[in-house]
DNA sequence: CGCAGCTGCGTACAGTGTTCGCATCGAAGG
DNA sequence: CCTTCGATGCGAACACTGTACGCAGCTGCG
């Protein structure tokens, strides 16, 4: 504010609630967070530059979000608006095996959403998430399950579990400036340095080293499936016939 | 340092290397790092914290450890030489089992461990890390299964997965001063409004209430055994015969 | 004795989340 | 039309944070 208040009663003077940004409302600010936590990771996101981004103060953002965590569990249900369920009636393994693709999908998608999972856990209760959970109750149920909650807790855990564990690779990846197959490579010394004298481990990183044109993302994804199948498999011998 | 140096060359006046405190080193920082962590939760350590604890000043501690994140790096390590496998020959599904159970007790024990992981993932490849993976590719494969990483990636990630929501749950009931069962029914109304037209969560959380003098840690057990199982199941249905 | 090198630390810098009080402004009420 | 009022934006400030830098002192070696 360099200059004074300008006494000329101009209307050209004033601009009428900044024409191409939207005011500045709890909405628009989730939405403008999400894209900088997508695109620089969780520490990249602070009060400042996300009101800078706005065309607002810092202190501005206060008056639609009480505090920076209250801002993250909206960003967090804003996201789970991605998951989705297939309708009641679809045949429950491909319903199960879809619910948890998506949940994967957008936990690779916005990799800092593990993170702010693992801090905070499932006290989260937003409309979004609510209504994953009881879409999947619904599926489970339908099928049969004689302790819906306790399998879906189960695939749940499982999908929650891997997805973590891919999405801090992935930043990783995206940290280290190289491409996934490049970073493999460049790690695999101090790999195996580290598993000398481990022989299973330096078995299976010799392998891999053996099988390493493999395209890494193909790699993850058999390895999600093995795993979530495994799981289903599980449940499916608790299914009364 | 008001006083200057005592030209006095007293033997008494002289401290040994501080009698109680065993000088400073990577390995004191490190287990006072995870008292701190362990008391008072992932956001109470600070460098300047920690330092006032080891009677040394905030930047004395870079001399031993590059970085804050390296130092819980070294942190999550250490804990992780709580991991037990039993040894090879041992039955596999109790073996499992066992290394599970100790994996989970470590991860509530210290419940800032899941949201360390849960940012950095596995890229850990420290000795004790290391050793836990080793002594579990050793049971899968002495078990018989043809695709042993499969399977720990498997079982794993369902622990991983748990542990980290229970863990969080631990942080939040923490948080709020009360114990587990008096947070629950003290949710219990926000949860079961943001249920409303939600019918099997509103469902279930009715026969939550129903049951609610059940002792909840003896319920995050059995729900976590019942996981387990499932896994285990799933796996166990892979094993040649 | 002199000289390295290692260790501790005071200072400083660039940031962080959040509070507080002031300015502005559109709408409502007289 | 003027006034009041609630909502909104924001500059300044506070108490912190992780960490770089350079200076002091101690220790052991030649």
């Amino acid at each position: 504010m360099t200059a004074k208040a300008n006494p000329v009663p101009s209307v050209w003077a004033r601009q009428q609630s900044a024409p191409d940004q939207p005011a500045l409302s709890r909405a628009s600010i989730v939405r403008e967070a999400i894209v900088m936590l997508d695109a620089d990771g969780i520490e990249a996101l602070s009060m400042r530059k996300l009101g800078a981004r706005l065309n607002a103060g810092a202190t501005s953002l206060y008056r639609h979000v009480a505090t920076k965590d209250e801002l993250m569990e909206l960003a967090v249900d804003e996201v789970a608006a991605e998951f989705t369920v297939p309708p009641p009636g679809s045949p429950w393994r491909a319903a199960v095996t879809e619910a948890a693709v998506s949940f994967r999908a957008t936990a690779l998608g916005h990799p800092w959403l593990s993170a702010v999972l693992g801090q905070a856990g499932l006290a989260y209760l937003g409309p979004n998430l609510m209504a994953y959970s009881e879409r999947l109750a619904a599926l489970f149920s339908d099928a049969g399950f004689p302790e819906p909650s306790r399998a879906i807790d189960t695939v749940l855990s499982y999908v929650i579990g891997m997805s973590t564990t891919e999405a801090a690779w992935l930043i990783t990846v995206t940290r280290s400036g190289k491409t996934e197959g490049d970073l493999i490579a460049s790690l695999m010394p101090a790999a195996q340095q580290a598993a000398a004298g481990h022989d299973h481990l330096a078995g299976a990183y010799a392998d891999a080293a053996v099988h390493a044109p493999v395209d890494p993302v193909a790699l993850r994804d058999e390895k999600f499936f093995y795993g979530l199948d495994v799981v289903l498999d599980g449940l499916e011998m608790r299914l009364p016939r």
